[in-house]
DNA sequence: TATACTTAATAATTCCATTGGAAAAAGTAA
DNA sequence: TTACTTTTTCCAATGGAATTATTAAGTATA
């Protein structure tokens, strides 16, 4: 059923915006809010006043003047309340409580000691619980949000598909939901990538933008008119189970040429492994000793710096490869960024100033003139501040959308 | 500038769900909209008096009462405004005024002439001033709606590219606009066909849509969340240059392997006109005659289906070519209707059905199961009805949206 | 220092679409 | 004929924003 319009509408809508409005600006004053976003003083005087009495915002100094009254400044204050991010790998859990600008308190990581199925779910709630019983002070909580990889309904709360880890349709979120009666989101972790790079990243005008994520596996985050793109299931975004060559290796999920067996950690790892047995020369050999018998990504990438010859090589290889599907979605979805994160690129300027200057003789004019091929432009904790992002984008970011054109009054 | 709520925008959205209603359910009574809505009755009656007083709505007979008083029917009145729809393909300019179901009333078909930039949009206006002045009754015009090939800047209403008609950043809608002093769009030809189903067609509940063309030109229109998926500079949707195959042939557009060049009309019909030079038996050379040299889409299905051995083989080929780029659409938007359309599909269940069977191992289980391949539900005036499916969407579809989970009162 | 001018914030009032309740209209059931 | 239903409309009340006026708190200048 759709929303229908009353009066609470139009309150819930103008207070989102001009939440919205002192987040993103910071230090603002009520007469500039309302100028900003043609409200009355009057509007957003009174929102204000229910703002701060909820802890939102405060009054923080006064402003400077040209002649006559000088402003009262009004800040974002995400200390009042917090929310508990949680970030479920192959490997580890990772839980934080975080304020409202997705600023870390205190991180817990745990080992996922090969649970999984139903015994990592119990795992999962045990460490939550301790995580959120250790919390006692006088801070609201305003939820839970849990990302995961894998093929997961956020609409639904459900982890349909995580081969690692064993899920098939796990009502994941109602679980937690009931566990702590507080309120739970859950979402793919690309998806909350995407989202932490629109909502506290370099990237919040971009309207249609892609994150890829190449490590283990390659999968991608997708905004495309400013919303998530998560399909009819939850399943959007599988960028690694796109085919670059039809003529390609099989893949596991059934089709040929998969860009994950090209370009995931494991498959350049592989391909690695198998020049240095051959004798090839390189300095990555270093990196090998009798107790660890494997390369790390960032050790690649290190040798790629150096510009050690097989390093080199295989970057460029990767590139191609990545460029070849990175057209692919230039084409079908006319980005304006496609962020490059993961293992892999991470710190790679090399890798992403490839990939830019490939796609270049390969996508028509117009679309390449549009897009920047650019890295994450959040720190190490981008896992957190995804998980953060799902819930906050959720809670608090409301917007009215009619078509393309903008709203008129023209019925 | 995000639009900022009052009294108005309640009036509009709420106007706009009750004439929703009457459109998609037909003969109804104001109390049944108010219950299906949550809406006060009242509200509904208010509101319903201004769309009859507009013309959009007309009451129309009782319905039938279990013990009270009989529901005055209401129905919507498609036939007191008019728009005028304008297709203009390579070949010919078709214009069509039609009512606001985008039933035609008059149409008219032009060839191009062979005019192509500032000739063939001076051509179009001639054409259009004529047409128009031919309109002489006392509907209402709300518009004029254009739909082409190429890549389409419908916010800012350009043609950015069109290589065949020598378009370059034309300012299109502009000029019409200014013209006739009547509200004008402009879409990309596939963008306007995909909304055609998701408006008229049996696809309205859909979500995630895409449409797909297979003629001169191999081309997409997505709808991902309900709204067309445009991109930056309206190039997205392209997909004939999405590439299938790494180590393909060249394309025009720089890069290898896309996908057009293998299924486009003029890729088959010159692999069939290469093997009928090369002498192999089949009986599409029934179809050529010393006047006409070529073969149409149209008698190359019919080939298919009779069983020609050489078009059965081309048409498998084909749906091969075309499932590999089935997949990645699969995986990237996890839509739930991928519709086939164009010369090349049309009536050729035989194809369809082909493509839903290859793709089924090629594809992760969760998202196979979520897609139905299917044909085009409208009937052959899809150009027109695509082009007033552009202006009434905009018009007409007003919705509220949150994020994903629908809106609550948590702020 | 006094006065005029500016700008910001708030208060009082007006505006207006929705709502809820009452009433009217138009029936059915017995 | 009477009692009950259902649909529709009328009317006053509600509660948001907008408008206008007022107050607060400054600057600029004679």
């Amino acid at each position: 059923m759709k929303r229908t319009g009353d009066l609470k509408l139009i309150q819930e809508l103008n207070r989102s915006i001009i939440l919205e409005t002192i987040r993103k600006y910071g230090s603002i004053s009520r007469s500039e809010i309302a100028k900003k976003n043609e409200l009355s003083p009057t509007t957003v005087t009174s929102a204000v006043a229910e703002l701060i009495n909820e802890g939102y915002v405060v009054e923080g100094g006064t402003g400077t003047s040209s002649g006559g009254r000088k402003p009262i400044l009004l800040n974002f204050s995400p200390d009042n309340h917090y929310l508990i991010g949680v970030s479920i790998s192959y490997s580890k859990i990772t839980i934080a409580d975080m304020n409202l600008e997705a600023k870390i308190n205190m991180k817990k990581v745990y080992p996922t000691n090969g649970y999984t199925g139903a015994a990592l779910i119990n795992y999962l709630l045990q460490l939550l619980e301790d995580f959120y019983a250790a919390q006692q002070d006088d801070r609201q909580c305003i939820g839970i949000s849990l990302i995961i990889q894998g093929i997961v309904d956020s609409k639904k709360g459900v982890v349909h598909y995580n081969p690692v880890l064993l899920l098939e349709d796990v009502y994941l979120r109602d679980s937690v939901e009931a566990h702590f009666n507080l309120p739970t989101w859950l979402d793919n972790d690309t998806n909350a990538y995407v989202l932490a790079e629109k909502n506290f990243g370099h990237f919040q005008e971009v309207e249609n933008l892609i994150y890829i994520t190449i490590g283990e596996g390659v999968g991608s985050g997708v905004i495309v008119n400013n919303m998530l793109s998560r399909g009819e299931s939850g399943g959007a975004g599988e960028f690694g189970h796109t085919s670059i060559d039809y003529h390609g290796e099989l893949c596991s999920c059934g089709n040929k040429g998969c860009i994950e067996n090209y370009i995931s950690w494991p498959a350049t790892s592989k391909k690695i492994m198998k020049e240095i047995e051959a004798g090839k020369e390189t300095i990555l050999t270093t990196y090998l000793t009798s107790d660890k018998l494997f390369i790390t990504p960032s050790e690649f990438v290190e040798a790629v710096h150096t510009g050690d010859g097989l390093a080199v090589a295989i970057n460029d290889e990767i590139a191609e490869y990545l460029s070849a599907g990175v057209v692919n979605l230039v084409h079908l979805f006319n980005p304006e960024v496609i962020i490059l994160g993961g293992d892999v690129t991470n710190q790679n300027q090399i890798l992403i100033d490839a990939v830019q200057q490939k796609i270049k003789d390969k996508t028509l004019k117009t679309l390449y003139q549009d897009v920047d091929i650019t890295t994450s432009s959040l720190g190490k904790e981008f896992e957190m501040v995804g998980a953060a992002s799902v819930l906050l984008q959720d809670k608090f970011q409301f917007k009215l959308t009619h078509d393309n054109r903008g709203l008129k009054t023209n019925l």
